[in-house]
DNA sequence: ACGCAGTGTTGGCAATACCAACGAATTGGG
DNA sequence: CCCAATTCGTTGGTATTGCCAACACTGCGT
């Protein structure tokens, strides 16, 4: 997506310009239509996330794939219901904890998740176009410094024991 | 919001961690969440960028109001009728083009902007904590550098002629 | 005079994030 | 053994945000 000749440049006024809190909204709101663009619906994009989930940590109950994606409960429960209709994931209960179900990706689910990397890679690199390679990783390691300060999540070489 | 001692640490699948498009989404959810906190308000948020915007750019249209802020048109109606309810901003017809408004700031207005721009400040503070003034610079340029490529954003310094 | 574009407004929709409440199950302490 | 607290999965719901189409009025250029 280039800037359209078209579109005027306009300069927005300084007091957001120079807020980070502005600033990420924007640059989010864009990254979020990029995603979505190249995904083509809107639920590919949490598609993804549920199938990176269950590809790297499953089998792994809904409540925990919940906090590793920072997702509600409710809305785990949703998600998996359309990917388990899609034969995309399969939920077991848990022998050892009733409580629980056990949720694996499928053969297919493994498919989609290839497919959905290829178009999510090609998102990054619209988004990240006018940055170089030593940029990039600046850009993610003060993201990732700042998930880190205001989440539970880590780095997973950081991992608590 | 320093991180709760009783959440757990949590590592989110790698897929995601290195993702600018997912690192970019979460940090934009805390950083909204954290100004809501300040704020107050849902809409003192976009209260402010209005009044922001009305402070540098006024009088201004509505309509070039809303591209100054990346705002739909629509959505600008909306805000300018509370505000202009509750007496922050002014709109007049434009006599020189009657398609459109001269919106401005009033004195009630520019005194709720240095209260909220008090707030939002210390909501950069949070936000922006685990990181020194260099690298708050730096998140702050590519963050820039991302929107003036894909958007038609610039910074001020380069305004088109 | 006409077509096109801009402006402001109204009405509306989809997606997302978030929450409460409930029933079933588990755990740990008294 | 009993009970309180917590966890899990689910249902049902809400608020907010971003975005869009359509309309009437106005301005501009041909």
């Amino acid at each position: 997506m280039a800037r359209e000749p078209s579109v005027r440049a306009v300069a927005p006024p300084e007091r957001l310009w120079h807020r980070s809190t502005w600033l990420l909204s924007q640059v989010s709101a864009r990254s979020y239509r990029l995603v979505l663009d190249h995904l083509g619906t809107a639920n590919a994009r949490t598609d993804y996330a549920v199938l990176a989930g269950l590809d790297e940590f499953g089998p792994i109950s809904q409540a925990a794939l919940g906090r590793r994606l920072g997702l509600d409960r409710s809305d785990i429960v949703a998600l998996l219901n359309d990917l388990e209709r899609g034969g995309l994931v399969a939920r077991t209960p848990d022998d050892s904890d009733r409580r629980r179900n056990s949720v694996t990706i499928t053969a297919g689910g493994k498919r989609a998740l290839r497919r959905l990397d290829k178009r999510v890679d090609a998102a990054q690199q619209v988004l990240l176009a006018p940055l170089n390679v030593s940029e990039r990783r600046q850009l993610n390691a003060l993201l990732q410094r700042l998930l880190e300060h205001h989440t539970a999540f880590r780095t997973p070489e950081q991992r608590s024991p």
